[in-house]
DNA sequence: GGGCCCGCAGGG
DNA sequence: CCCTGCGGGCCC
């Protein structure tokens, strides 16, 4: 017996997807996602199941990383500078280990076919990390869809999606530049193609004065409005229809997710802004938005391996992954590094 | 697993 | 300067 909370999601969640396909019906580019769901397409699924390596046998990550005697060094994972300390600042000096994690990294770039993993994986964002192209809508040159971040560091280099917190960047003048699925609102829908996206605000975010929690992230505790600026930026791109740059994180629920890190999937333009009752205690009203992926753009990676998903229908066309015989890629662009000091 | 707090960047 | 925020690390 599903709780009330989960009837509400559920509830939500159709509502979403109505007007997901409302969305493809009036528009005219729909070629390209007609092609993807419903493709009966009785291939029996070679199963292909990438040998998961191990992740128990860690490299020596203290300065040689000798053994890449193999097909999974699609590009050069191991920074050799960095000795064992990499994302952040606070762990410098301690004995933090991060091989298990790197191992999982390799694993997640061989198992999509066209992605591509940026040399900058996010560090410090500090020294390395200033974004070529700030305040820039569109495409980014240099970068390709599909290029995949261990963390949002790596995204803000590449000037994919700047800020390190906040899912929406842009102004309300403009509109917005990119935003980043990351599994935040649970009611949200992802059809690869097409998504709703929650707004920003109605969080509190400090707590009481006395006791300021100054957390990133609340429960909602009011209404959203169009008055905050993310989603004000978001309002201003519906009306534009500039491209909105998309990354989906690990977080997010959804086939098209990645199963680690951060990947940039294209352009994508916002075609309805609305409020709604969000997915929370008390029902306060959300800032929604559905984006439409531009056509002509490559084919998204499914998750093959495990969807949690929501369920229903989707037998998530199982043999896309890889079907797609574009894939060509084992990417070893990757000049070794190109940040001296 | 969940709770909590941190620095950071970006826009008024 | 103020405020926020779909990270992320740490501690429990």
């Amino acid at each position: 017996m599903p709780s009330a909370y989960e009837k509400q999601k559920a509830a939500n969640i159709e509502r979403n997807r109505q007007l997901l396909a409302s969305l493809e019906l009036d528009s005219a580019t729909t070629d390209l996602f007609k092609n993807k769901p419903q493709k009966p397409k009785p291939t029996p699924k070679p199963k292909p199941k990438k040998a998961a390596p191990k992740k128990r046998k860690e490299p020596p990550a203290g300065g040689d990383e000798g053994p890449d005697t193999k097909a999974q060094c699609v590009e050069a994972p191991a920074d050799p500078e960095a000795g064992g300390v990499r994302r952040s600042a606070r762990n410098a000096g301690k004995s933090v280990d991060y091989k298990a994690e790197q191992n999982k990294s390799i694993k997640t770039i061989i198992s999509f076919d066209h992605g591509r993993k940026s040399k900058n994986s996010g560090e410090l964002g500090k020294d390395n990390g200033e974004p070529k192209y700030p305040k820039r809508y569109g495409a980014i040159p240099g970068v390709e869809v599909g290029t995949w971040w261990q963390g949002r560091t790596g995204c803000r280099a590449d000037s994919i999606h700047a800020p390190l917190v906040a899912g929406i960047s842009g102004n309300a003048e403009e509109g917005a530049y990119s935003i980043a699925l990351s599994g935040g609102y649970e009611d949200d829908v992802d059809l690869g193609e097409a998504f709703t996206y929650t707004g920003s605000g109605g969080r509190d975010l400090r707590g009481t004065k006395d006791k300021p929690k100054n957390l990133r992230t609340a429960p909602q505790s009011s209404d959203q409005t169009f008055d905050n600026h993310f989603n004000a930026a978001l309002k201003r791109s519906c009306d534009n229809k500039r491209p909105v740059r998309v990354i989906r994180g690990f977080k997010l629920h959804s086939p098209f997710a990645p199963a680690e890190g951060y990947r940039y999937d294209g352009l994508y333009i916002v075609e309805k802004a609305w409020r709604e009752k969000g997915l929370n205690a008390h029902g306060f009203l959300v800032c929604k938005f559905a984006l439409k992926r531009m056509p002509g753009q490559p084919p998204l990676p499914v998750r093959s391996d495990d969807d949690e998903s929501d369920s229903e229908d989707e037998e998530h066309s199982d043999g896309v992954a890889d079907a797609e015989k574009e894939n060509e890629a084992v990417d070893e662009d990757e000049e070794e590094n190109t940040d001296s000091a």
